[in-house]
DNA sequence: GTTGAGCGTT
C-alpha cells in the first residue's frame, strides 16, 4: 500500500527504520521518498494507516539501508518542514526490528554528528507547550473514538489509543456520568412507575420540561395500538436503532425489569 | 470537509 509496489515488509535485513512523527494527515509515502532518499539509500517508506477509517495515522516509517545514512536523515529531516508541518525524525523502537537501534546507538558515535546532538528545541517546546494547554488530551476523540472503542475493542495497539483518550477526557467523563446519572435516576423513577402503571394517570410536568420530547416517547407508544403491524415493524425499527442492543434508550433493561415493590411505595 | 499524541504492514 504505502510501499513502492510491494506487499508487506520487503526486506527488513540489514535496514533502519526511521519513525517520522508530526507528518500532515495528507502526506503519503511518495512525499517522503523524495526527502529521504536525497540523504541516503531508502529501501521502503510505510505508513500506517487507520483500520477504519483509512487515513494515515500522521506518522510513517522510512527504512533506510545503512545507518549512517539513516542518522544523517534524521539529523538532516529532523525538524523539516512537509506540507507545512514540522515533521519530527527519529529511530523507530517499538519497530519490529528493534535491534536495530542499538545498531543506531552505534551509528550515533557517526563522525558527522558524533555529538553534534543539537536538536531543535523550539520543536520539543511546542510540544510540550501542546502538553501544558491540555490540548493533547481533548484530541482525537472527534467522533468515532466511541465507535472504534466498541468495535475494535481487545486490540493491543489502539489500547494504547484508547488509554489515553480514555484518560484524556476525565472531566468530560466526570460531567457525563454525573448527567447521565442523574438522567438515569429520573429515568429509573419513571419507568418505574410507567411499569407498575400501564395506564398512565398524571405524568410528571417537573420530569417533563421539554413538551416536544414527551412527545418522543409518547409516539413510540402510540404504534402500540397496532399490534400487527407493530411486530415486523419492531423489528425493522430495531434494526435501524442506533442502540439495538439495549431495550431501553439509555437506561439498563434491568432497571425496569427489576422494578421493586419498595421502590414503588417509596415513590407513592 | 475535520483532528495532532505517538511506534509499523502482506
Amino acid at each position: 500500500m504505502s510501499h513502492f509496489g510491494r506487499s508487506g515488509p520487503p526486506d527488513i535485513a540489514d535496514t533502519y527504520s526511521l519513525l517520522v512523527l508530526n507528518i500532515t494527515f495528507r502526506t503519503t509515502a511518495d512525499d517522503l521518498f523524495p526527502l529521504f532518499d536525497k540523504y541516503g539509500k531508502v529501501v521502503d517508506i510505510f505508513i500506517p494507516k487507520d483500520r477504519r477509517t483509512g487515513e494515515s495515522r500522521g506518522f510513517a516509517f522510512v527504512r533506510y539501508k545503512y545507518a549512517d545514512e539513516a542518522s544523517k536523515a534524521v539529523d538532516r529531516l529532523d525538524g523539516r518542514m512537509v506540507d507545512g508541518r514540522e515533521i519530527t525524525v527519529q529511530f523507530a523502537k517499538y519497530g519490529p526490528n528493534a535491534e536495530r537501534i542499538q545498531k543506531g546507538r552505534i551509528i550515533e558515535t557517526s563522525p558527522r554528528s558524533k555529538s553534534s546532538r543539537s536538536r531543535s528545541p523550539s520543536r520539543r517546546r511546542h510540544r510540550d507547550d501542546y502538553k501544558d494547554k491540555d490540548y493533547r488530551r481533548r484530541s482525537r476523540s472527534r467522533s468515532y473514538d466511541r465507535n472504534e472503542r466498541d468495535r475494535y475493542r481487545g486490540r493491543d495497539r489502539d489500547s494504547r489509543r484508547r488509554s489515553r483518550s480514555r484518560s484524556a477526557s476525565p472531566d468530560r467523563k466526570g460531567r457525563g456520568r454525573g448527567r447521565h446519572d442523574d438522567e438515569r435516576h429520573s429515568r429509573s423513577r419513571s419507568r418505574s412507575v410507567d411499569s407498575r402503571s400501564p395506564a398512565r394517570h398524571s405524568p410528571s410536568p417537573k420530569r417533563s420540561p421539554s413538551p416536544k420530547r414527551s412527545i418522543s416517547p409518547q409516539k413510540s407508544a402510540s404504534p402500540k395500538k397496532s399490534p400487527r403491524r407493530e411486530s415486523p415493524d419492531n423489528r425493522s425499527r430495531d434494526g435501524k436503532s442506533p442502540t439495538p442492543r439495549s431495550v431501553s434508550p439509555r437506561g439498563r433493561p434491568d432497571a425496569s425489569r427489576s422494578p421493586s415493590p419498595r421502590n414503588s411505595n417509596g415513590d407513592e
